[in-house]
DNA sequence: GTCTATACTTAGATAGAC
DNA sequence: GTCTATCTAAGTATAGAC
């Protein structure tokens, strides 16, 4: 009120969501680097070139940091589960899937390594995420799978394992870094070796699952030959 | 000199073996789920069921511990990595090496998981091991995969991601068994469940990698259908 | 050989100066 | 709004009693 707001800042100061921005994007680092217990407030600070106090001032505590820290990791994830239905091509959606989550690793890979982070210490604080929203996602897409397998349109392997085969084989790429460098001896991988790794799994999930094209199902099953 | 050395004691009284014991079962579990930072002497001590001051006294230091651990856990992997030739059938050594990387991950989940909070963590102590012993050991089998891919025996895939993937891919079931628990609501996986896995993985990595017998080869390629 | 007591450092968090 | 000073608890490690 005594101040007039005009519009320029969404909420806060500008000061306010520049150091806030910097403590995020320390905070993602140091969590996903030592987990919630091994991450100090005092290295996040020295990261985010604020004192120690300052960070606590804007988060409240490291537990609040944290839990921030996944919400904001859950809603980059979420944007990327966008809906499937029975009718689309089976191909196309595994396809855009893996490349999505290749993508994905690459672009954040500090938020990966966080949730992997918290995934092996147990999940404390997203149990009820695991055992609710994303339980419903898996189990929604399951169903998805079924049907086309049961349309013939690929082999009949459980959902559930080949999703996972598909998070687990592209967060390799992020939360494993460090041995993926040491193994390839390249200080990092471009965006070649990207594209290429994801042609990679697309081919191999898709043929290791027999996965076929619709206009090949129509036209009668003689052509066992795949493009 | 002073004490007969009776010989049923390998190395120190046998109270020492097995509280050192007692202290490793408990630290890898320990250091599993918080990574090494985060893990305590305190919390080690208090599942190993003795006085804080024993762990040291013992171990000689948190990061004497850890190192051990890591030792134990790449001696037991090691152990798992006997050679492979050319001559060997490759569906036979990507299913024994799938079934192997399984069971591992079964039945030392908290190595798997030790592992993979260093790794994470940026691999501060094992990067030399990454780029040495291990980075040689994925270089001579992609030898050996290239060569079978040379000789018809399988589609040229780059081995280096293919052994990414089988270890992603594994691993999985031990380092995110939270995250396992939470979607498929069991509070466990059973020895089936595990069987099942496996055999969903190896025919995925078989077939999407064109995998054939030498036998099928010999005849010529006139069968194109997979049993 | 084993445990108690204690140094010394760093942790997260807060009150109060500016 | 921002930072200095400080509190209390917990961390690793060690010296010394038993």
């Amino acid at each position: 009120m005594a101040k007039a707001d005009n519009g320029s800042e969404p909420e806060g100061g500008a000061i306010r969501r520049r150091n806030e921005q910097a403590i995020l994007e320390a905070a993602e680092r140091v969590f996903a680097r030592h987990g919630y217990r091994g991450a100090s407030v005092q290295e996040i600070a020295e990261q985010a070139g604020l004192p120690k106090s300052n960070v606590l001032y804007y988060m409240g505590s490291k537990r609040k940091l944290y839990v921030r820290l996944l919400e904001r990791v859950m809603e980059r994830w979420n944007a990327m589960l966008d809906d499937i239905s029975a009718d689309d091509d089976p191909a196309e959606v595994l396809s855009a899937f893996i490349r999505s989550k290749m993508w994905m690793s690459r672009r954040h890979p500090e938020g990966s390594r966080l949730f992997a982070s918290e995934i092996i210490g147990g999940a404390p604080f997203l149990q009820e995420y695991l055992s609710g929203e994303l339980r419903n996602w898996v189990h929604s897409r399951a169903t998805v799978f079924r049907q086309w397998a049961e349309r013939g349109l690929m082999d009949p392997v459980d959902p559930v394992w080949l999703i996972f085969l598909i998070w687990s084989s592209t967060q390799h790429y992020a939360d494993f870094e460090a041995q993926v460098r040491g193994i390839t001896g390249r200080k990092a991988l471009s965006d070649e070796d990207i594209e290429r790794i994801t042609e990679f799994l697309t081919r191999v999930v898709i043929k290791g699952c027999g996965v076929k094209h619709p206009a090949d199902l129509a036209a009668g099953e003689a052509s066992l030959t795949e493009r």
